[in-house]
DNA sequence: TGTCGCTCATGCATTTGTGTATATCAGATA
DNA sequence: TATCTGATATACACAAATGCATGAGCGACA
């Protein structure tokens, strides 16, 4: 075990192994080849004392130690990258490289024509957007800027709450004309319908609210939202999606619209240490309005 | 501008630098040479393309763009430092290094005896202490366990309440020999006594609850609660600290016993990720039946 | 079985980075 | 003014890290 602190280069060259799996995949990836990669990981072991990788020819196999370093090190290129980004923004003006995390949906389907109007304002701006629900992103400051459909809880982070998307069930027109447009609640039971896969915080709390959701057994479960509304832009069957996004298709048809409408919160987040930062300051100002103007206000 | 992402060494140089003023004295902080330290600088500056410090004959002038770098060069070495602990814990049992925070009076006055037992328990265990109130160190990780005084309002963060320490009015015997023993709380404003300097939110939180602080003018004014107790302790006049540690000295007198008592609370804290690994899981058990002790249950 | 594609390991030439030594400048002190 | 101590910048030699070329092992597939 050596006593000096090893290269902060060998902990990226340790988390690009990890993330691809092998010496080769990560020296295409760094731009470096595979026997650099190779000497740093030795490298890296013989400093913290213990193997890393069990060598195999067909990849690298992490030891236990391995993955527990793991997250130290994804936190790591977080931060590392948040000091690149926030070195892009320098230079006056707005300008540099601005993270946006999103939920899926969100992200596909509401958020790129306001992007691209903010590009446009500002061309030097760099977006990167990131699609995840994860809720600790800003604190890792994994992004800059967040899209939330829950209260933050956390302290220090500028919270500006948005109002409610509507969702409401809907069904291609195709399948309605195919199966009959269901009258009343209870026979749903009856149709195909689209739900979730996993049973996610979200999901068992909208048990709660709507009880009978229990009595639905979806016959398409994914749990990806974008999956979902695709299979009712399919004509599969009945499922939740935004009213809004529903209603850019003619062709979708909204069910029991006096009935069941879920109220989706959303907030527009941002780490209280970059509300100054003008890069920041005009994407957040810009995902602000753009939502306001989204939710009709 | 290059387009290629600077090596992480390079911020930690950029760090050292910032910290010790000179490429001569971050040179002999990292074990390297000052022409190194400079290529470092220069290297960085060209990568992101602005210029970081202003070079003069008598040390390097840090720019806006590297002030503004800095904390976050600070947290990439916060958590890179976390990564070593982690890395030092492996190899099984309880070993490696554990970072406790805590105030200064109680990392100066409670935790020694309590961190002596645990590594004679523990040899493998290396214990570094970090004496500060800020309430951010375990979300950035700059400790792993700390002991702290005000409810942590953070998720994913394991928290114990240990109880209240008591807060009395002390002073020392020759203090109240030479300008006698105040009879009623009234009296107070007569003597002389020992307070914070700068208005801190727990001075504000005092205030309130304690209407009688605002008649007093200290005559002594320190932040550092240790700086205050040696006031106590030479006999420069009227002071509060715990109670605990007043009555270790035989000479120190508790003033208005029945009157006067503030409670403070105590809690030990540990990030979450932390609970499965030995040595902060036995440093987490450690503090948490010290404190408990100590309070007297 | 032979070949292709992938992997890691190793020897060697080259490039890159580092250290040493030195020059130069600014400020404090006698 | 002379001197000493701190700082950065630069030239040059050397050490260290990198890339290249190659060898060898394993699995998929024809």
């Amino acid at each position: 075990m050596s006593d000096t602190e090893p290269s902060w280069d060998f902990y990226r060259t340790f988390l690009t192994v990890m993330q691809e799996g092998s010496l080769s995949a990560a020296a295409r990836e760094l731009g470096l080849t595979q026997p650099t990669i190779g000497r740093h990981i030795d490298a890296l072991e013989t400093s913290i004392g213990f193997q890393l990788f069990i060598r195999s020819t067909q990849g690298l196999i992490p030891t236990e130690a391995a993955l527990e370093l793991r997250p130290h090190a994804e936190q790591l290129a977080a931060k590392a990258a948040a000091l690149l980004r926030a070195a892009s923004g320098q230079g006056g003006g707005v300008r540099g490289t601005v993270r946006v995390s999103a939920s899926e949906m969100i992200g596909v389907e509401v958020l790129p024509p306001m992007l691209a109007a903010l590009k446009d304002e500002h061309p030097n701006l760099i977006i990167e957007l990131s699609l995840s629900d994860s809720v600790e992103d800003l604190l890792r400051q994994e992004a800059d800027i967040a899209v939330r459909n829950i209260t933050p809880t956390q302290d220090a982070l500028i919270v500006r709450r948005i109002g409610n998307i509507p969702i409401g069930l809907h069904a291609h027109r195709r399948y309605l004309d195919k199966h009959g447009t269901p009258e009343k609640l209870e026979e749903l039971p009856l149709h195909r319908t689209i739900g979730y896969d996993r049973e996610s915080a979200y999901v068992r709390a909208l048990r709660r609210s709507v009880p009978l959701m229990d009595l639905m057994q979806p016959s398409f479960r994914a749990d990806s939202n974008l999956a979902q509304i695709a299979a009712i832009r399919a004509g599969f069957g009945i499922g939740a999606c935004q009213v809004k996004l529903a209603k850019r298709d003619p062709d979708l048809v909204r069910l029991f619209e006096a009935e069941f409408e879920l109220p989706l919160e959303t907030f527009v987040v941002m780490h209280e240490n970059l509300k100054t930062t003008p890069r920041c300051r005009v994407t957040f100002d810009a995902l602000v309005d753009g939502l306001l103007a989204y939710i009709g206000r």
